[in-house]
DNA sequence: AAAACTGACCTGATTACCTCA
DNA sequence: ACTGAGGTAATCAGGTCAGTT
């Protein structure tokens, strides 16, 4: 069974047998990578977007998210300032504390704890977590790159937060929500695969415990001698060298038309497939 | 009105770096 | 100079809230 992309609703793009790209998310056990990047793969050059919630706070409230924040561009500003400067090693270094704090020192991070946190609940009654909607085009983006990367660098979110006119915040966000919303799609997806698994195999249990009994009723027969194959047509496996008779390769099970003897176990789900075949040098001493 | 969607937020975990004894 | 402990900051996943469609 193969999910179509387009099932998912969101447009996604999950990755099922991609494993080219490194900065997915981490694997999951159907082949959509959850990367969970470590900080070291990132570039943190200038990260000012990470501040204390309960500190910016109150500087933000009766700010309306859904206007074009006043501070976006300040923002940018600001943090273009780090970007460009002379000092940073922005695109080659990573997270190295002193790096971002070279970049992102004392002031830009005030300035970017004002304008980084759209907040304001509680306390102030009229300006309760106000929506922004973001437009077509800035959510078209936003996926776009979404599909490159899952993942941000501190770089990446600058420039997309400044190409779209919104706060690195928000792009950080989007991106957080978007990598937890994925995983939900993938997760029912995956479910539902393994509920039809479930289904299939419970269905072959049937018929083969038919099938046996059909065999036991026929070789109490006595007709069922008659039957039998002729002693020519046994095989004797050349790795193993035991008896068996060349059995049809049934369509479902796994290993063709080897002898039964050596088919291996059906994956009932694709990542339990082992990486390669089982063959009895496998267990091989170690050295 | 209810449900789905989605932007924003909170919390805890992890990691890297810094400071200091 | 080296080292380990503790602190700080950044980022993430997972969960939740709440406004919008």
């Amino acid at each position: 069974m193969m999910v179509e992309r387009e099932d998912l609703g969101l447009s996604l793009s999950l990755s099922f047998s991609d494993s080219s790209r490194p900065s997915q998310l981490g694997a999951s056990p159907f082949g959509f990578n959850l990367y969970k990047p470590s900080h070291r793969d990132c570039e943190t050059f200038a990260s000012l977007d990470r501040i204390s919630e309960a500190d910016a706070r109150p500087s933000l409230r009766g700010i309306d998210v859904n206007r074009p924040p006043p501070s976006a561009a300040d923002c940018e500003e600001q943090e273009e300032a780090g970007v460009s400067s002379p000092n940073s090693t922005i695109s080659s270094v990573s997270g190295k504390r002193g790096e971002r704090e070279m970049v992102s020192g004392g002031e830009d991070n005030e300035a970017e704890r004002d304008c980084s946190r759209g907040g304001s609940d509680e306390e102030d009654g009229e300006n309760s977590r106000k929506k922004l909607r973001l437009s077509k085009d800035q959510s078209a983006v936003l996926e776009e790159s979404f599909r490159e990367h899952n993942t941000l660098n501190p770089k990446q979110k600058l420039a997309l937060a400044k190409q779209l006119g919104l706060r690195p915040r928000q792009v950080e966000v989007w991106f957080q929500n978007r990598r937890a919303r994925t995983k939900l799609k993938q997760t029912e997806i995956d479910c539902e695969f393994l509920k039809r698994c479930c289904e299939n195999l419970t269905e072959e249990n049937r018929r083969l415990q038919k099938e046996v009994q059909e065999l036991r009723a026929l070789k109490l027969s006595p007709q069922f001698y008659m039957h039998m194959p002729p002693p020519t047509t046994l095989t004797v496996c050349p790795n193993c060298e035991r008896v068996g008779a060349a059995a049809p390769p049934l369509p479902s099970a796994g290993g063709g038309g080897r002898p039964a003897h050596h088919r291996e176990p059906v994956p009932m789900i694709p990542w339990a497939a082992r990486p390669g075949p089982v063959s009895h040098g496998a267990l091989r001493p170690r050295t």
